[in-house]
DNA sequence: AAACCAGGTTCCATTAAATGAAACTCTGGA
DNA sequence: TCCAGAGTTTCATTTAATGGAACCTGGTTT
């Protein structure tokens, strides 16, 4: 009686996972089991024991004592023997590399996303919609030039970020209406937007300038410009956005960098669709080798 | 008659995964299966079809067919509707900063890779040992500033990269055993050291001088200078190197880092080992709050 | 048109694996 | 010595995974 997945099987195409839920609860099978309880040690930020995760009282001990020895082989999990805790495992970092590289717009951005950020000398992310969070990709911050891997994979809500709002403007109804609801509309500050009423509005503005703004929306201080990248059909495939404090510029400063922020998303849209071009060849034409040491 | 997992259950203590092994085929059951479909699909550096993986004979049909449904529906894998493939899924990008951030070495390592990188105006790489292979963490790239998260992530081999050797030379004796017994030994070029008798031999020099060069083992052209990142019992923990092409550098202008090298690491085990200061409260100590936008 | 085929998808009786209550083991206090 | 909390193992029961075969579906061949 499970096999969920399909909110709508008489919709017409697709029916395959989409919409949003997905990790919400209810299991795919034992798989679904123990990636419900990958997710809950990497949730803590910090290694967790088996007594912790055993009081949520989310499954019996012998059945959670079972998943971790399996995620544990699998080194899906890193168990400490020192401590006792579990931590998410190394195998993660490669297989995320692997799907960063692939799956994402990420490896074809960074290239514009480097040369934005070194022409503006501002702090430039890459994000990307991921069952209506938004999900950063990439950063590059030109006042002290240091990456964090520890920013690609960070989540954040759509509604309230200059991103997500970017993003969530040019998405094709039903995503949206799906994007929507996954919504919390939680009240970060005194500028967050709490309704998709509210939402709705905003992003007719921004459909129509093709740009977004982040007024203190998630966090006091803190504003952002971002632009959309765009797919063929116009929907929205990532968002490219520079923030800054207002201690050190308005948001008036900002716009004046929208032409830019437009002109690298573009050329990222491009970028992803290599047509005129080429006629599709195999080929890949954006990735790199790359050798480490 | 399978938990297989453990070795030596008489050994003594531990006993847990260790050793290599893991992931090499036979199962924990189903969520094993899923976790090798799941490899499958992202050792393949781009999208794949369903017959793809079936062709391997890995799988029947109907037991594929299954598990790539349910990686898809927790967004392990990602489906392409247009093109029929699965590549990685997102949520492990997000499970990945996780395991990053919680698990490994790098987010204390981070600053100081930074300042390093800085001083010397080189090429720095983080490393830790996962399996017997070396798993990049982290990388700064002073010559052009471009980050490249595709470097965390990425593996090499151990047994011809100079933080590999670094980290191998001081392993305790029986995780070194099972980490050479997990080398290729392939020859990459006429400097390779093709075996662990070979290699043992190299490894007592690195003991001795705290310090390991790379020359030209992995590919030609390209050297290195790694110091590993020793725990308290002397252990290695992880490595940071220095990496040079034969064309900018000569091996003589790389050991005069050593002691750069050396006394990073140093900094860095010191900052992963805070005793003497605090009397290890459940505080964390090294940790980041960070903001996105 | 009809037959064919390849790539996917679904069925269902069989079989294997997951389950979880309870019993057991350890370790470190009272 | 006894107890308690945390983790581990057992085993009869239940549940889910299995995979051979049938079945779609859209595109090609005869």
């Amino acid at each position: 009686m499970n096999r969920t997945a399909t909110g709508m099987d008489d919709a017409g195409h697709t029916t395959r996972v989409d919409g949003m839920s997905a990790n919400t609860g209810h299991s795919d099978g034992t798989v679904g089991k123990a990636l419900d309880v990958l997710e809950a040690v990497a949730v803590q930020d910090r290694p967790v024991r088996f007594s912790d995760l055993l009081s949520s009282g989310r499954w019996p001990k012998a059945t959670l004592y079972r998943l971790l020895q399996t995620l544990t082989n699998q080194g899906m999990l890193h168990y400490d023997d020192e401590t006792g805790t579990y931590a998410p495992g190394l195998r993660l970092v490669q297989l995320a590399h692997r799907a960063w590289n692939t799956t994402s717009i990420a490896p074809v951005a960074r290239p514009y996303i480097d040369q934005l950020s070194a022409h503006l000398g501002k702090t430039v992310h890459l994000a990307t919609l991921d069952h209506g969070q938004v999900l950063y990709l990439d950063k590059r911050n030109a006042a002290k030039p240091i990456r964090m891997f520890s920013d690609a994979g960070k989540v954040g809500p759509a509604y309230c970020t200059g991103g997500g709002k970017a993003m969530l403007a040019f998405l094709p109804e039903p995503a949206l209406d799906a994007a929507l609801r996954a919504q919390a509309f939680a009240s970060y500050t005194p500028q967050t937007l709490t309704s998709a009423t509210a939402l709705r509005d905003e992003l007719a503005h921004i459909r129509a300038a093709g740009l977004s703004f982040d007024r203190e929306e998630h966090e006091p201080g803190i504003i952002c410009i971002a632009a959309p990248i765009r797919a063929a059909t116009g929907e929205a495939l990532g968002a490219i956005s520079v923030t800054t404090s207002t201690l050190q510029n308005t948001l008036e400063d900002l716009s004046t960098l929208g032409p830019d922020l437009q002109d690298t998303a573009r050329d990222i849209s491009a970028a992803l669709h290599p047509w005129s071009a080429e006629p599709r060849k195999g080929a890949d034409h954006g990735r790199h080798p790359d050798k480490c040491h």
